[in-house]
DNA sequence: CTGGATCCTGTGGGATACTG
DNA sequence: CAGTATCCCACAGGATCCAG
């Protein structure tokens, strides 16, 4: 199993979405998963998706999602050192549930994205308003 | 709505995946979530689906749980205490998620191989590492 | 451009004891 | 039975500087 990065789970019924959460949770995985989702991107390129992230930490969640199996790294051994992330087939195994987490989030926190073309959510969008932040309730 | 507990989110188009996220992270908020789409049940029940979590965390959780608007905490002023959870509308609006979440954790539970030859998934462990009760609704 | 090494803090979460 | 209050620590995660 995936290296405990937490404790160990209660295997209740529920041990399996526990489980599941355990794998994308730390503040970035979903997202760099979503990203991952469009396809390859680089380095900074992810990092340029997640303005607020550290490069101390997008390696380091790059690297459990490596580890996971989720993300392919690949390097060039070039000049200007070139390295490329995408998903692997299991990667791809969490779309449904990436998914569904932002269809969730899209339908209750407000954020918006055209409420008409809500069906469509496999085509995120460029950019985000700058309220994007929820300000508290 | 739920105050943000951690930090401001990142606005990228998988803003809306991390906000929910953030809704049902916590070691076990998914859990009791899950337990909680069966119906209503008490304190000492959840806990009892949950033999690792201390009263104090279970407490919490479902505080934070109750602060979101996910659940509903009703107190019978009886002379043995009596405390029943439910989920609300809004709690149940997160099953589809839930379930997504529980269902991947159920066809791929028990992995971690090889990133390398991570390209065959058809071999699902359908059960936990550990021992998975199944406490059986 | 990519990312390792260090240092430092906040806080999630565990153990235990007490109360109504 | 349900819940609160304290103490305490490990670790997720942020800031920076350094290096290939």
């Amino acid at each position: 199993m995936a290296r405990i990065r937490h404790k160990s789970l209660d295997c209740s019924p529920g041990c399996a979405v526990e489980a599941t959460l355990q794998l994308i949770d730390g503040k970035w995985k979903g997202v760099i998963l979503y990203h991952l989702l469009e396809g390859t991107l680089r380095f900074n390129e992810i990092r340029r998706r997640l303005p607020n992230i550290t490069q101390r930490m997008l390696t380091a969640q790059l690297r459990e999602l490596e580890q996971d199996g989720f993300v392919l790294r690949t390097v060039y051994a070039e000049v200007p050192p070139k390295v490329e992330y995408s998903l692997t087939a299991r990667g791809r195994t969490l779309e449904p549930v990436i998914m569904a987490l932002k269809k969730w989030g899209d339908e209750n926190t407000g954020f918006r994205r055209d409420p008409e073309s809500s069906a469509d959510l496999d085509e995120p969008a460029a950019d985000c308003p700058v309220s994007c932040v929820q300000a508290g309730g």
